[in-house]
RNA sequence: GCGGCGGUGGUGGAAUCGGUAUACACGACAGACUUAAAAUCUGUUGACCCUAGGUCGUGCGGGUUCAAGUCCCGCCCGCCGCACCA
């Protein structure tokens, strides 16, 4: 080795080290502090993409820093390996999901391991072994027992032409993906976990996590969405099906229930049902409203049709007659299918009123005036046009309706959630086979514990359609006790296996249980979880509610899985395309884009570098294949080294904001670490030194040594606290350039304080560039292991600061004093400075501020 | 549509508790070294002006304050999620 920095070899030889040494294995315990630290696992897509580099390592620094810090460790690395892209895969290539998979697995194995991740793999997990999903059906049987688990009808999405269910992302404009046909809706028996019945603690549970970022918490708040209503029971005139002679509606406001026009009910209600069997125009409206995809998304911004049912209901306050209509934008899943639409003061219903050119009644008056016919007024104030209920304010009414209905049986006051319970029956076949199974008689039961796991069978060919387990009459078919059996085709919810699988790291080779209560009760919670912000609601409820099972069962100990969290943001880069006559677009790859930029760097033109052809830049994008702008982390790994890419990856941006690619940035990271290395290949050349005497230093080199231990101050309180890695690595560069305009005389100090800044950059810089510092330290320390530096608070004591002077508002100087003045001195010096005086002129000052060792501000009378 | 987040030089970003706006890096320009190039090093780099100084400047429009990128009100734009992608 020489001065000449060459991260391959060094890479190399680091990486051979841990792997001799097991640097990374967790024992069971230890007498130190334990700290478990886990970054999402991924999805074996094939290829490692830079998003998952980013992923792991923001857990890797944090890992790593901590175990500096003294701490026990575990940092896990696992597969989620079930999913719906290996069936995908499997029929491209002509090839099965679980070769796909295992093969996926192996590749992005060695480009894990080749950038240098502190993961224990011994641990190592994938969930589309049976020695994991065991548990997962046992834990089903266990829940179903407990009635956690039920069955009923649900709507999924359905191309007739296929025969087969669509996912929310292989529906394009209403249409299958594969042969455009018109999408409908289907409903079909499916299993259901109550996740509602934990709808109180998961919200109450929010509180306990101080360490979440707070937008996380509030979309979770708002995605559980509790709120306080009354159901209330509308009588219906002559109806056509005897249980439905009451319909009830939730409603939060019934201070607006004089205000009500009419009733809408979901197509698929009974009632409407029931009268459509009669009336072909409501069974063809029924008809065209199943042609809806069963997302949130689409309901809401669909065009709102409904027709009026001919059945009319009473007022619950008045008795008047009220209209009974059937509409496409009230679905039968969520509550009772059945809404009370209030025009003038719901935004939604107003739109359907006015559409159908409905009557709308304005009672709640505001201060200002408001016409109710350009637009519903949404906020509370008094009631009008409500008898005797006029004058009255909102909370006062809400109240006082309330409680009149309840009184005369019409209404129950209730708490509703948005949130439903969780649909996990999938009808695909990578995914965990349901336990269960149905006799000849109808009966359901679940598989045995002793026959589990139900093993899904990995030789499979698909066909792209049906599920090759409804096809396997003999996989399907069971003995019981005598009796034939059918087992469950349908698959569990991929979603299922990372509810859980943070535990089971705790104990992953654990063949008594599910979990090894011990362990889980000396790692958990987990005191650092790392992954996307895209995940904040549904892989975080479920895994949070999971751990509230799994505590229940007494499996776990504590309530909250995940202590910190850290949502990072997404990667993006460059994307350019050429768009034909038609408007579609075809994306070009930067690499095949010659760029013509201006003086500034801005970028004036871009051409196709092969054809000549101009070519469109769209901005940054995030990166995916189909938009041609993926980064692949090997070629970067193989030119720059992974110590570079990590460097990058947490220089440009802070962590939870989003992060362009640029490869110019990359070969900065890259000159850093190459000047870091030639500089303190000169430093060894120095031979033995003495240490830093800090008591005889002069003037510059208390200024350089003060330098060096407010950095590692900074640096130390950024990663741990702050966990901004952007400042981190800025202030260590701030410090390597003073380092390096530094001048060493021949006073042995200069020295001295050159490598103690040097030593210190190697340590810091350890979490993020583990490699080049694994490597520095050996030249350095020999054995010695590297431990996190700690500053000399002494050090980070200041004589000087630097005051600016304010004249109304404006900064016109700045002088330099001793630490910790007096008010009256600092006054003194603000206005002997010269701009000071000549900014004040002859205008009289009415106030002075102070700011001690920062600012004076002073204020002229106008 | 609903919920959450963001918008600062040519670019990525910094400013941590309302107190020096633009740290650090990239790019660009100029110079040194070199036969030359690469690499490396040094310097300059928000805009404008009457240039020892001043004016403007953090998406737009208002407000609070001695002081606002930061707080409040109203907009515009972009991104993420919306329950069968993971």
């Amino acid at each position: 080795m020489n001065d000449q920095y060459h991260p391959q070899k060094i890479e190399e030889m680091a990486q051979k080290y841990w792997e001799q040494h097991q640097t990374f294995k967790t024992e069971a315990t230890s007498d130190k502090e334990k700290f478990y630290c886990l970054s999402m696992f991924p999805y074996p897509s094939g290829q490692l993409h830079v998003g998952h580099v980013r992923n792991y390592t923001l857990g890797d620094v944090i890992a790593r820093f901590k175990r500096m810090k003294g701490y026990h460790v575990m940092h896990p690395i696992g597969w989620d390996a079930f999913g719906m892209p290996a069936e995908g895969a499997a029929i491209k290539h002509q090839t099965a999901p679980a070769d796909w998979t295992y093969q996926n697995i192996a590749a992005m194995t060695v480009q894990l391991k080749k950038l240098g991740f502190s993961f224990d793999w011994t641990r190592e997990m994938t969930t589309c072994k049976p020695e994991y999903y065991k548990w997962e059906q046992w834990l089903f049987t266990i829940l179903y027992q407990k009635g956690l688990i039920y069955r009923k009808f649900s709507a999924v999405n359905w191309c007739p032409q296929d025969e087969t269910v669509l996912a929310n992302e292989q529906v394009e404009n209403g249409r299958c993906w594969r042969c455009d046909t018109l999408v409908e809706r289907k409903e079909l028996p499916q299993w259901f976990l109550k996740i509602t019945d934990y709808s109180d603690e998961l919200l109450a549970g929010l509180e306990e996590l101080s360490a979440w970022p707070e937008q996380v918490k509030a979309m979770q708040k708002n995605w559980i969405g509790r709120s306080e209503g009354i159901d209330i029971d509308f009588k219906v005139f002559d109806s056509p099906v005897d249980q439905y002679d009451i319909l009830t509606a939730y409603t939060t406001r019934p201070d607006t229930l004089m205000g009500v026009n009419c009733l809408v009910l979901a197509a698929e209600h009974p009632l409407s049902l029931a009268i459509s069997e009669k009336n072909t125009v409501l069974a063809t409206f029924i008809q065209t409203c199943k042609q809806t995809q069963v997302s949130e998304t689409t309901l809401s911004v669909i065009e709102k049709k409904g027709m009026n049912l001919g059945l009319e209901v009473a007022h619950p306050l008045t008795g008047e007659r009220l209209p009974v209509w059937v509409a496409n934008y009230v679905l039968m899943d969520y509550g009772s299918g059945v809404v009370m639409s209030v025009p003038g003061h719901d935004k939604r219903d107003w739109e359907f009123a006015k559409s159908y050119y409905l009557p709308i009644k304005q009672v709640i008056a505001s201060k200002t005036e408001i016409d109710i016919e350009a637009a519903p007024f949404l906020q509370t104030g008094c009631l009008i046009q409500s008898g005797e209920f006029d004058h009255l304010d909102c909370q006062v009414a809400w109240r006082l309706i309330a409680d009149r209905l309840v009184k005369e049986k019409k209404a129950a006051l209730k708490v509703n959630y948005r949130l439903r319970d969780w649909g996990i029956s999938r009808q695909r076949y990578w995914g965990t086979p349901i336990p269960m199974c149905y006799l000849e008689d109808d009966t359901v039961m679940c598989v045995p514990e002793e026959e589990l796991p139900v093993i899904l069978p990995e030789s499979v060919h698909l066909n792209g359609m049906q599920s090759p387990l409804k096809e396997d009459l003999k996989w399907q078919q069971i003995d019981h006790k005598g009796q034939l059996a059918k087992r469950e085709t349908d698959t569990l919810d991929t979603f299922i296996e990372s509810s859980w699988y943070y535990a089971r790291f705790c104990c992953p080779h654990f063949q008594e249980g599910m979990l090894d209560v011990k362990q889980t009760q000396y790692w958990l919670p987990v005191d650092q979880y790392v992954g996307g912000i895209e995940h904040a609601c549904m892989h975080l409820l479920y895994a949070r509610f999971f751990h509230k099972i799994l505590r229940d069962l007494d499996l776990v100990q504590c309530s909250e899985p995940f202590k910190r969290l850290l949502c990072q943001g997404m990667v993006l880069a460059d994307a350019f395309y050429i768009e034909n006559e038609a408007g579609v677009k075809s994306w070009i790859a930067a690499a095949d884009v010659t760029i013509e930029r201006n003086e500034k760097g801005r970028l004036i033109q871009a051409k196709h570098t092969e054809s000549g052809q101009l070519v469109s830049y769209a901005g940054m994008l995030k990166m995916s294949k189909s938009k041609q702008n993926g980064i692949d982390p090997q070629s970067l790994i193989l030119h720059y080294g992974a110590d570079t890419v990590r460097l990058y990856l947490l220089f440009a941006a802070p962590p939870e904001q989003q992060l362009e690619w640029s490869s110019s940035g990359t070969e900065g990271a890259y000159r850093f670490l190459k000047k870091l290395w030639k500089m303190v290949w000169h430093d060894l050349d120095r031979g033995a030194l003495p240490a830093v005497n800090k008591a005889g230093l002069n003037k510059l080199q208390k200024k350089l040594y003060q330098h060096i231990h407010q950095v590692i101050h900074k640096v130390t309180d950024d990663i741990d606290r702050r966990q901004t890695f952007n400042t981190a690595i800025s202030s260590i560069m701030e410090l390597l350039n003073a380092l390096s305009k530094q001048t060493i005389s021949k006073d042995d100090q200069d020295a001295a304080i050159h490598r103690a800044g040097l030593q210190a950059i190697t340590c810091l810089l350890a979490p993020m560039t583990p490699h080049i510092s694994h490597v520095l330290w050996q030249k350095y320390a020999l054995e010695k292991e590297m431990t996190w530096p700690l500053y000399d608070p002494d050090m980070l004591i200041v004589d000087q600061v630097t005051y600016v002077v304010q004249v109304n508002g404006k900064m016109r100087a700045r002088f330099e004093a001793e630490t910790n003045c007096s008010e009256d001195t600092i006054f003194q010096m603000a206005l002997s400075q010269k701009n000071v005086k000549n900014s004040i002129g002859n205008q009289s000052i009415k106030k002075m501020i102070w700011v001690p060792n920062k600012l004076v501000s002073i204020v002229l009378s106008s």
